[in-house]
DNA sequence: TCAATATATGAATAACTGTTCATATATTAC
DNA sequence: GTAATATATGAACAGTTATTCATATATTGA
């Protein structure tokens, strides 16, 4: 099989998407990342988090599911660089990593708003 | 079990997150476009994109992979409103959808530098 | 130290997802 | 119409992942 060939004004493109494409690592790295928001349970905690730093049970009583569950994704989230976490007493409080997160989350409802 | 009560001055977030939180249908779509932009080859594909429309062959030369796994990657793309295509031709030519995708994916470069 | 509360985690199962292979559809040139 | 090129797709298998259950760890107050 061979590349289309009466679209030679696209072959730079094609040229220039090869040179600057990321490493593997780079990808994989923003690969997990986005994993990392893209089940619905922790799309809830996230959007949970927007209202500020929450300790466990209260995410769960925001999201719904189990105290184990929601456990599981937060460390995923945290592992992911999403979240980050500080103890208080008891309690280990969550907030989002930094605006970048927030960022990304506003921009997803805003394409959301564009297709409807 | 009982949520901790010696945090009373979060429990307004937790109320606050729970009545914000958005509907499940939203969080679906959100969840499943960034479903769509998790993994490695889909994202390759993306950040080819960034240098123009391509037709898929061009796209394949890019990313590497199949063309049949290339294509259903397009095809979940594009149902996700992540790219968009028209034909020229014998040839599809895919792209970004809009801004925000792009936004998106600088975003993301730009959060993993924060983390090094 | 003991009980209570809050959070984390290992293992197992069930559900989901990506890739491959074979093949189908669509467009163009002859 | 036929051959060649470009793209899409259905089915099946393999690998991944989310949830559940049971239990472990950590902090606080008595």
């Amino acid at each position: 099989m061979t590349v289309c060939e009466h679209e030679k004004e696209h072959e730079l493109a094609a040229q220039r998407a090869k040179a600057n494409m990321p490493g593997e690592e780079e990808i994989a790295k923003v690969a997990s990342a986005f994993k990392s928001i893209s089940e619905p349970c922790r799309l809830k905690i996230l959007f949970a988090l927007r209202q500020g730093e929450m300790c466990v049970l209260h995410i769960v009583e925001a999201v719904g599911g189990t105290q184990s569950a929601v456990s599981h994704q937060l460390r995923l989230l945290k592992a992911n660089g999403i979240v980050k976490s500080r103890r208080e007493g008891q309690n280990i409080l969550y907030s989002l990593d930094d605006e970048h997160v927030l960022a990304v989350l506003e921009l997803a409802c805003a394409h959301l708003q564009c297709h409807i």
